[in-house]
DNA sequence: GCACAACTTCTTTTT
DNA sequence: GAAGTTGTGC
């Protein structure tokens, strides 16, 4: 909906305070009405600040002080602001649908970006990569310098090049020290090659959108003094994540009118390796003087107990402002902590209790696991889909990030933007056309030497006799096609559009001929991208959308257990949560431990925090004895974070018989393959309790054991023939099932499987049938 | 150019 | 344990 010609018109009266401002308690009421000037929220968790931000929000419109498109509304993720743009609708009405610059900081970048893109020497229409086309990017940069990309990895790189652009530096402003960390010192080369390809294609990156517009901002005084003016107010949520382009943003923006409201708690500041500075928000009032500074600390979420908890575990670091959360609630259960000998004993307890819970009348939608990493997701997942229980995994593998939607999106950019090389290269071979590297190279050299497109090199070359007749002929059909469809383009709904691309470049089929079960599941989603796609009048926002925006929330109504990142569960609350892995090397992760030093350890902390303070009513930690890392078994111990919730509002229980005392490794050689790996290693034998003893008498050796090391040598020793194999000998194969020899030749052996046929395996790989 | 098997490496966390 | 990379054989 548009604006409204006359808000007065539509809105009541302005004299009196609404009564959704009366409901509030008297510091989220102050924050509300102080609308001008500098204002620093300090909102502990579950203190109400969204309810307190959205009534701000709504009441600079409603008592006239600004126009919807006169706030800048800055939310951490598109989930927040579509939720604040709700709450705030349900206040005043539909007079603030039109709120352009309500959204995250990058889907505002992009949009002001688009208007000023020539600035930086981009075109309106710029393609937003992901980080997939990043790395495959870079990786060519990398490879044509004729650097071993071993050594100098593209994805370290990538985060370098990202670092620096949270930052806010372009390549000129790199100092020696920056440079030297790439290659030798050619750090700062290689950001410069890459920002100049990336223009090439008229492209760029997430960084870029911010890092761009900041340039627009510092370089061209019209464009700032617009915006200036145009910001009356501006609200930042999360203001503790917010890194230093962002931050150099907010404070060119906020300089003509100082109406700058910014909400944070310090103790939930857990992106810095994103760039985040918590500086930022400690440094608020020096940067914007005579700022109101306003302490949100009546918690309304959590149970005394899990308040009590999270206060003193958060209480350990040193780097914090400090404050007093309280609540009027009642008492509450303990938090729980639950030893259990394994993950995927852990997943069957979570199970256990979940179902339990569902038997005294809970509802699926108010229980969460949260986890340090996604790969803990997968125990779990097992374990729910054995036992029939209905969850959804948040975050994880995002919907766009599907190999066969970025391929059908490749066809879709390469269509709306001609130029964008990165695309026709992930698809210009998929389905498999016979066109390989070889011909890839012709293109490129061709498209570098004439300074034009790879779509463009494609038809010139074929002009030529470069390229066999076959490949040529292939290329011309595939050239022919994008023009074709860039056409019916102009004509066609996207979602009718990416249905005919699929279907006429033969996608479809290449899937159906695979007759897998997964292949059928990429179909599905497919239908299911054309289906998202039917909301979007025009192909240009179809691919905005899905490039800011990657989540696809598909609205399901379903009672559903939610299992998902502590990260990805920040602004969030649950009846009941439960906190899988809480062992030293998982949660703290071995990286931060061993990487980041105390501020590192300080923000898994605050980590914890963040997690324990999602629950309403009861919080459930776990950790397992053992777990299996990388594939290998490995024995940890519990989580120096579990010591460090204060003893009176936890209660300990471990499902080993005879307790804690038990819990010393007792391994049998059945059950341990890798028992001979100890055995002939004394050294590590001593290590293999699991030093529950340790933990309990706090001295933390934080280095988790690897019980088996070198279990796959087996392949690279000489490749003498095994004496106990002969032809005609009956096998197993982990992979390819049972099989008769049919030859062998060296370590090689050939077999017919049932199966799977004939193949060629090493013998190591095999073991005698029974 | 492609398919297949073996080998290597790896995991935080997200816009 | 999976994804990506390398090496080999057609």
């Amino acid at each position: 909906m548009s604006q409204p010609p006359n808000l007065a018109a539509v809105l009541p009266a302005a004299a009196a305070a609404p009564e959704w401002i009366a409901r509030l308690n008297p510091p989220q009421r102050e924050a509300v009405e102080t609308t001008e000037g500098p204002v620093l929220m300090l909102a502990g968790a579950g203190t109400g600040k969204t309810a307190a931000l959205t009534a701000r929000l709504a009441w600079l419109v409603q008592s006239r002080r600004a126009w919807p498109s006169e706030i800048l509304c800055v939310t951490f993720t598109n989930k927040a602001a579509r939720e604040m743009r709700e709450r705030v609708g349900h206040l005043i009405g539909p007079a603030v649908e039109g709120m352009p610059w309500l959204g995250t900081f990058h889907a505002i970048a992009a949009k002001m970006l688009r208007r000023h893109a020539e600035l930086v020497g981009l075109q309106s229409n710029y393609t937003i990569i992901d980080t997939d086309d990043q790395l495959r990017l870079l990786k060519q940069l990398i490879v044509a310098e004729g650097l071993d990309e071993k050594r100098w990895p593209a994805r370290q790189l990538a985060g370098l090049i990202d670092r620096w652009k949270n930052r806010g530096l372009n390549p000129g402003d790199l100092d020696a020290v920056e440079n030297e960390l790439y290659a030798n010192g050619r750090g700062q080369q290689f950001y410069r090659l890459y920002q100049d390809r990336l223009k090439a294609v008229n492209a760029c990156d997430f960084g870029d959108l911010l890092l761009h517009m900041l340039n627009v901002l510092r370089g061209h005084r019209e464009v700032l003094d617009h915006y200036r003016q145009r910001f009356r107010y501006i609200m930042v949520d999360e203001y503790q994540d917010t890194n230093q382009v962002q931050y150099l943003w907010l404070r060119l923006l906020a300089q003509e009118h100082k109406n700058i409201c910014v909400v944070g708690d310090d103790d939930q500041s857990i992106y810095s390796w994103r760039g985040a500075e918590v500086a930022n928000i400690l440094k608020f009032e020096k940067d914007f003087p005579g700022a109101r500074v306003i302490r949100l600390e009546q918690n309304y979420r959590s149970t005394p107990q899990i308040l009590a908890a999270a206060s003193g575990l958060i209480g350990e670091n040193s780097q914090r402002l400090g404050k007093t959360l309280w609540t009027e609630l009642n008492h509450g259960d303990k938090v729980r902590v639950i030893g259990v000998w394994d993950g995927p004993e852990e997943a069957r307890r979570i199970g256990d209790e979940i179902e339990r819970l569902e038997r005294e009348g809970a509802y699926l939608n108010q229980i969460a696991i949260l986890v340090r990493a996604q790969f803990q997701t997968r125990e779990l997942e097992d374990r729910f889909i054995q036992i029939g229980l209905n969850y959804k995994i948040v975050g994880g593998f995002r919907f766009y990030e599907r190999a066969e939607i970025r391929d059908a999106l490749a066809y879709l950019r390469v269509i709306a933007q001609p130029s964008d090389d990165l695309a026709f290269e992930r698809i210009y071979n998929t389905p498999k056309r016979g066109l390989g590297d070889k011909a890839l190279e012709r293109l490129h050299r061709h498209a570098r030497g004439q300074g034009v497109p790879l779509l463009r090199a494609a038809l010139d070359v074929c002009d030529t006799d470069d390229l066999p007749a076959r490949a040529r002929n292939t290329l011309l059909a595939l050239v022919r096609d994008f023009a074709r469809w860039r056409e019916s383009a102009a004509t066609l709904a996207p979602a009718e559009l990416v249905r005919t691309v699929l279907d006429e470049s033969g996608y479809t089929a290449m899937l159906q001929a695979e007759r897998s079960a997964e292949a059928a599941g990429r179909l599905e989603n497919l239908s299911e991208l054309a289906r998202a796609m039917e909301d979007y009048e025009t192909l240009g926002d179809f691919l905005e959308h899905v490039s800011l925006v990657m989540d696809n929330e598909a609205a399901d109504d379903a009672e559903k257990v939610t299992i998902m990142t502590i990260h990805a569960a920040k602004g969030l609350e649950f009846d009941q949560v439960f906190l899988p892995g809480w062992e030293e090397g998982v949660f703290p992760s071995q990286r931060a431990v061993d990487e980041g030093g105390l501020a590192s350890l300080e923000e898994e902390r605050r980590l914890a925090y963040v997690a324990i303070t999602r629950a309403k009513r009861r919080c459930t930690i776990l950790h397992a004895a053992n777990r299996r890392i990388y594939g290998q078994w490995t024995s940890s111990i519990p989580s120096r974070f579990i010591a460090e919730i204060p003893e009176d509002h936890v209660e300990s229980e471990t499902t080993l018989s005879g307790g804690a005392s038990l819990w010393r490794a007792q391994w049998s050689e059945r059950d341990d393959p890798f028992a001979h790996v100890a055995r002939d290693r004394p050294d590590r034998t001593a290590q293999r309790g699991p030093g529950w003893q340790r933990a309990a008498a706090g001295t933390f050796d934080t280095t988790p054991r690897r019980v088996a090391e070198n279990t796959r040598s087996a392949a690279s020793f000489a490749a003498k023939p095994r004496l106990d194999l002969a032809v005609g000998d009956r096998v197993f194969h982990e992979k390819f099932g049972q099989g008769t020899i049919a030859a062998q030749e060296g370590n090689k052996l050939e077999i017919d499987f049932d199966a799977a046929g004939r193949k060629r395996v090493i013998d190591s790989f095999v073991r005698r049938a029974d």
